[in-house]
DNA sequence: TCGTTCATAATAGTATTACTATTATATTTG
DNA sequence: CAAATATAATAGTAATACTATTATGAACGA
């Protein structure tokens, strides 16, 4: 995919200012991104990130409200993305089976993107989903997170990938289930096959973990 | 299932002193379980522990590192847990496809247990299991951790069932990717289930996430 | 029974984190 | 040019995640 100059959308209450709207804004999204891959988010401050692009901390609270609410950010900023992405992989085709592949295809391919979006390394960003976006909503204010509309743009890929899974079974009792399922599950595979192989089964070469999704999906809609 | 006067083994290096040997690691691994639970990981200390059971922190850390090493420790002690529940579930059964349709029903039904083991709650347990497990790997640390042996318990259990699959369908690739992604897609939508509905489709009474993880291992091995 | 070992209690102290507040200085905009 | 606004510079605070020190008390072995 190309520079098309697209614009990923994130909803207003996500963030205290609008990083998108400024110079150290950005400079905030991008080395975020990169500093969380170093340092993983438990070991990531904004103390370190304002040492980083050189301003003080203060600054970057004016942005995000701590540094949970700039994960929050992250991980909406990427499901804006697929679901754009999605859009765009089925658009004008039209048997449902093919769009359903093609759907799939989105969700469970590894990113491989030469930052075609701006500011944003859809790659590395794509990593931090992979290892921490559990950590977005597996917290002890899940439940006021989410009034709040802090998992939309998940819940919608969700949505609009189980529409296509009911276009090819409409029968089919558990399409969010199945999707959900094939999503998280895609990204602890991909974790696994890094750092605890014995849970998976890989295989050099190939890429078994998108072709497992694919399968799982064809036999379960069977 | 009664008691039996089981006692499940923990290894050696998943704790500073063992907590079984004393009254006061006993009520350390007893009281966090329940304070985990109200607290979430996040929330929980090791102070806040201390005051519950009356005991200094600096007591407790002689039984673990940190709170981390804590829950490293809860999660094993529920995998070794489980693996003894699936070895109890097939034992003296024949039949490949009982054997694993039992087993994953280990795997896949609520915990309900009326405390038979000693001093830990396995209910209580199991939901911090499904609400806290992903932050016991998912950390900068995962690597020299999972060298350390501490995720151990839940690779055997991994291991187990996958050998029961194979011995269904012994020409299926994917075995460990199909059980740990139906160990975690389930925890996941115990999850959702109750905090972010519209990924997961709950049908009111039935136990649809159980059926729907039983009907997805037998469509995947045909 | 005495002395040693060992677990726990009581207390204090430290570096880091996750913020909040205040004032000063640029920069933009009307 | 004045006013509004963003950022920088700096300081400060409560809580967290520990470490260290000494004292007490119980258990155990000779």
């Amino acid at each position: 995919m190309k520079n098309l100059h697209v614009h990923i959308k994130v909803d207003d209450n996500l963030y205290s200012r609008n990083p998108d709207s400024s110079e150290l804004g950005r400079k905030i999204i991008s080395t975020s991104i990169t500093l969380i891959n170093e340092l993983g988010f438990e070991g990531f401050t904004f103390k370190k990130l304002g040492e980083q692009i050189g301003s003080p901390e203060s600054s970057i609270y004016r942005y995000f409200e701590n540094k949970h609410a700039l994960l929050i950010y992250l991980v909406a900023w990427y499901w804006s993305w697929v679901d754009y992405k999605l859009v765009f992989s089925i658009v004008n085709i039209e048997s449902p089976n093919e769009r359903l592949k093609r759907a799939i295809d989105v969700l469970v391919q590894p990113v491989k993107v030469d930052h075609s979006i701006s500011y944003v390394d859809e790659t590395l960003l794509s990593e931090i989903i992979i290892r921490e976006s559990v950590k977005a909503y597996h917290t002890k204010n899940v439940d006021n997170e989410n009034k709040n509309g802090n998992f939309k743009d998940y819940k919608q890929v969700v949505q609009r990938v189980s529409e296509l899974v009911l276009d090819v079974n409409p029968t089919f009792e558990y399409p969010h289930m199945l999707i959900s399922t094939v999503i998280e599950g895609m990204h602890q595979q991909r974790y696994f096959a890094e750092h605890l192989p014995s849970l998976t089964d890989i295989k050099s070469g190939e890429d078994a973990i998108s072709s497992f999704y694919h399968q799982l999906i064809i036999s379960a809609l069977k």
